[in-house]
DNA sequence: GTTCTTGCAAAAGCTTTGCAGGAAG
DNA sequence: CTTCCTGCAAAGCTTTTGCAAGAAC
C-alpha cells in the first residue's frame, strides 16, 4: 500500500555508505539490489518511477524485479529513507527523504516540475491555516496549476 | 484517457433535463444509459467513483457496463458537462461541471473532503502567485494536509 | 543453519480499447 | 437505414501478493 498516514522522521543520508548503515544498524540485509537500488536514488536528480530505477539498473543487477525495488522502497520508506509523491497522473515517484521535505509544483500545461523550499512555501501555509482552518502540506501531492509561462500563453 | 489539458467551459447545467437538452443539441444520442448516469450524477453529493455510479445505477439500467460509464464521462467532459477530480490515492471521482469550479481539500488524516468556494481560495492563489509566480488551481486535484481535529491531535 | 530477500508468476485495482450487435434518429 | 452507442471481452498500466529457491549473517 502506498499511503504515508504514519510518517516517520527523515533519515536523510548523506550518501550510499550512511544509507547501507543505516539498513545495517536496523538488522536489515544489505543485498547487492538494495546497494544499487540507494545508488540510483541518490543518483537521481529528484523524485524517480520503479520504471525508471529499474531501466537505470538494467544489467547491473542481474534482473532486479520490479517487485522486489517496490518492497525495497516501501521498506526504505518505512525507515524514513526514502519518500514517495504523487506528481499528477501516472506512476508515483520516489526520492530520498530529506527534512525538511521539500514542496511541489507540477505545471498543468507544460509538466514542469520544481521543488521548494519550505521556507518559500510559509507565506501558502498561513493563508491556508488562518483563510481554511486547514494545516496544508505539499511534499506528498504537490501544488498543480499553471507555470508563468504557460499562464501567459492562454 | 484522464488528462485535463484541454479544458473546455463548463455547462452548468441547472437540471438532467437541460443536461439531456444540451446532449441532444450537439447531436449526441440520448441513450437510456446516458439519462440515467445524468441523473445518478445530479443525485450524488459530491464527487463520486465510476464504481460508486454503477452500483447506484445497478438494476436501473440493465447492465449499464462501466466501460460505457467511462466513456459517457469523458465525453461529457470533452462538451463541459462533467469533470473529474482526483482527491488523492484511489479511483477519479466524477461530478458535474460548474463555473466557477470549486477547490478541494482532502484530509490526509482522516480522509475528510471538502469543497471550497473560490473566493475563499483567493488569498492562498495570491500566495502562491506573489511568492511562488506560479497560477495554481485546487478543483482538479486538492490541497493535501491535516484538517484542524487531525491536526490537533499529532 | 536460520531468517530475511529475491525472482517469478499471478492477481488486483483502475482505465482503455476492439469489435460486433443493437438502438437512436 | 445510417451512424452512434452499448455490452462484452480483453488488454494495459501500476502496484501488490504468494511462494519456493537463494542469499545474508
Amino acid at each position: 500500500m502506498m499511503s504515508h498516514a504514519h510518517q516517520v522522521p527523515a533519515l536523510d543520508a548523506r550518501d550510499a555508505a550512511q544509507a547501507a548503515e543505516e539498513i545495517r544498524a536496523r538488522g536489515m540485509r544489505l543485498t547487492a539490489a538494495r546497494r544499487h537500488l540507494i545508488e540510483a536514488l541518490f543518483a537521481a536528480e529528484g523524485p524517480v518511477s520503479v520504471e525508471e530505477i529499474a531501466a537505470g539498473l538494467d544489467g547491473r543487477v542481474p534482473s532486479f524485479d520490479q517487485a522486489s525495488i517496490y518492497r525495497n522502497l516501501e521498506t526504505f520508506e518505512s525507515i524514513g529513507l526514502v519518500r514517495h509523491v504523487h506528481l499528477g497522473h501516472g506512476p508515483g515517484l520516489y526520492t530520498l527523504a530529506s527534512e525538511p521535505a521539500p514542496g511541489y509544483m507540477v505545471c498543468d500545461g507544460c509538466g514542469a516540475r520544481r521543488a521548494v523550499k519550505p521556507e518559500q512555501l510559509q507565506p501558502v501555509h498561513e493563508a491556508i491555516q488562518d483563510g481554511l482552518d486547514f494545516d496544508a502540506s505539499f511534499s506528498h501531492f504537490p501544488i498543480v496549476g499553471l507555470c508563468s509561462s504557460c499562464a501567459r500563453s492562454r
